[in-house]
DNA sequence: TCCCGCCGCAACTGATTCCGAAGTTTCTTC
DNA sequence: GAAGAAACTTCGGAATCAGTTGCGGCGGGA
């Protein structure tokens, strides 16, 4: 069994072998990610000062986050600036088992965000392709055939508006 | 006017007085965001290896993309996981202007993404909220009496299934 | 055509940061 | 109460970062 203070794991694996810890964070970790949150690249020294630990300390307290998968730091981009021309939002319907159609969503590299959710529709899908005949190869081949699918939905994007993901910590 | 060899600006801003400039990416630009995509945290040295450029000239490009909010560098969590009970997607139906409404939504800081979509819907916004009834005055109190709704609807978080932004650059 | 200004890049240097290892304290567990 | 583990601190060498300078290419205007 492994307790930490800052993140305390625990068994909360879903369907697929990957990592997916339930975690219970600290203040001081709160804190550490917030800062982060606003800029990926402050230097651990900086963040040191703010929170009152050692550099060595917040180092890997990091660490320990990025490896329990609390939060990653990248880069982030608007996809109609870096030459995607059709992003959409996937409604799905689905009868019988969400988790499957989940995880074959999960599996396409077109597809950058997944959530199952309580509404008129079962799933959310974003997606992320070059162009129009790239969409609707995803959409008609891949997607709608999935087992479980009864209906979909297509939100193009015309303009993404806003973008942050400094929401904090609670 | 500013001419850069890696982003060319154009006076592109929209109804807000901030910086939407768009941009005209070359290949080691693209390279770069690539590489910051996966980790954000890559030191400027083995980035200028592997693109051929040096680590200052690195640097600068990185700096140039941040300045032109082509990307940020930022750390993204999981709101389910720090503290955030209650996440949903709202999509709205708006008669008139859709900018106005797109506009106040950015405004909330609850509201961590809206995109304007062709569809049934014709704002989609992802709200954080710390409990229900966080959630009930964001929607009954701010959102829906926005001028120009006319209909919403509420997709609540189930589960975050993915979560990817190294879509890469075209 | 020549000149001049601007932009991007390379090179350099001091300051800062990163990183691994070892030692100490605190907490958990039996 | 003792043993073990987890988290923190300290420390020194290596690597990286940040700012400046100079060079070369490119474009605009006389």
């Amino acid at each position: 069994m492994t307790t930490i203070r800052g993140v305390a794991n625990a068994a909360g694996s879903g369907g697929n072998g990957a990592k997916r810890p339930s975690v219970n964070l600290d203040d001081v970790s709160k804190t550490i990610i917030e800062l982060l949150q606003h800029d990926g690249r402050k230097s651990y020294a900086s963040i040191a000062q703010e929170v009152g630990l050692s550099e060595a300390a917040v180092r890997q307290r990091v660490q320990r986050l990025l490896d329990a998968d609390v939060m990653q730091i990248v880069a982030v981009t608007d996809p109609l600036q870096v030459g995607f021309q059709r992003q959409a939002m996937v409604g799905l319907r689905v009868s019988g088992d969400m988790t499957s159609v989940a995880d074959a969503l999960t599996e396409m590299e077109e597809v950058s965000y997944v959530v199952t959710t309580a509404g008129s529709f079962d799933v959310l899908a974003e997606v992320v392709c070059e162009n129009d005949a790239h969409l609707l190869e995803l959409l008609t081949s891949r997607i709608r055939p999935l087992p479980g699918v009864t209906a979909t939905e297509t939100f193009v994007y015309l303009k993404l508006n806003k973008q942050l993901y400094n929401w904090g910590t609670r």
